[in-house]
DNA sequence: TTTAAACTCGACAAAATCGATAGAGATTAA
DNA sequence: TTAATCTCTATCGATTTTGTCGAGTTTAAA
């Protein structure tokens, strides 16, 4: 289930897709137009101005914007933000493997194939779903739908 | 994240599976080859059996089998039993569903409608893959792969 | 130069969830 | 009768989630 900071983070996002590249907007108005609790949204934020998502402009007079082109942004970026890795287990995950506690055989591990699909097929949308497709009402560019299979 | 839970469960379904359907398995025997804990295990295999995915045999003697034949449980049967539903967002589930608080217009939710998508191609590997099937190597029945796609 | 508005950052806290354990009870084979 | 086994409820500690607080720092503008 998706967390209610991750859904913030995306919100946020969206947010300031919304309001073009030019001009900040306030923290204040993001939690409020959002209906999200202002000291935690400032919090995500935060974490999305380290890691590149967006940039903020401090004193008065400030806000934060998108860093790069909603086109540039995925949810798969941003999940991984907020949520650490994409995948349903550690020993599945490319961008933060981790051995399974739990098996001695990955190779042989009934579990692990199985969602080795789900991992595919999760990372086939949320990584080739950009922020921009989203807001034209695209779950998925038109250019590349056969990656939804893997 | 998938959770030890669901994690043990499977293992315990798959173990059942192998164990075949004339024969009882003691809850001591798949803690043990399995590396579960014992106690936690025993109420796994009472949800289990609530669930109607195994039966069991009181006593001496007594133990756990399967209560259908592995090509009739899927992975999504045995996780919605442990961990509820799969949906990524309550407002996307089928067995419970829930509105979302976060957001007022369904229709209209970005975030949605992304993740109906991954919604359904999760729904389309786990509810269409049966312990049989794992148990063969085989992720998905070689009859309808179609199914992924949604 | 001062002030007010805004982001920054670390600490804290309540509540929920997760992983696991404890123990009394019920049932059954031998 | 006994020992083995499932049944069921309660509880527990750790971690995660979902926030909140407050003291900085920075900046535009008065």
């Amino acid at each position: 289930m998706l967390s209610l900071k991750a859904q913030y983070a995306l919100k946020a996002v969206i947010a300031l897709a919304r309001n073009g590249t030019d001009e900040v907007q306030l923290t204040a108005d993001i939690a409020e137009t959002q209906a999200i609790p202002k000291k935690f949204l400032e919090q995500i934020l935060l974490d999305l101005k380290h890691s590149g998502v967006v940039v903020s402009r401090r004193g008065k007079a400030g806000g934060y914007m998108l860093r790069k082109s909603p086109d540039l942004i995925t949810f798969g970026e941003i999940l991984r933000i907020v949520e650490g890795p994409l995948a349903p287990l550690p020993c599945l995950s490319r961008t933060a493997y981790r051995r399974c506690d739990t098996c001695r055989d990955e190779a042989a591990c009934e579990i692990r194939r199985v969602f080795a699909k789900v991992a595919e097929a999760n990372r086939a949308i949320l990584d080739n779903t950009t922020i921009a497709d989203c807001l034209k009402g695209q779950g998925l560019p038109e250019s590349n739908p056969a990656r939804l299979v893997g």
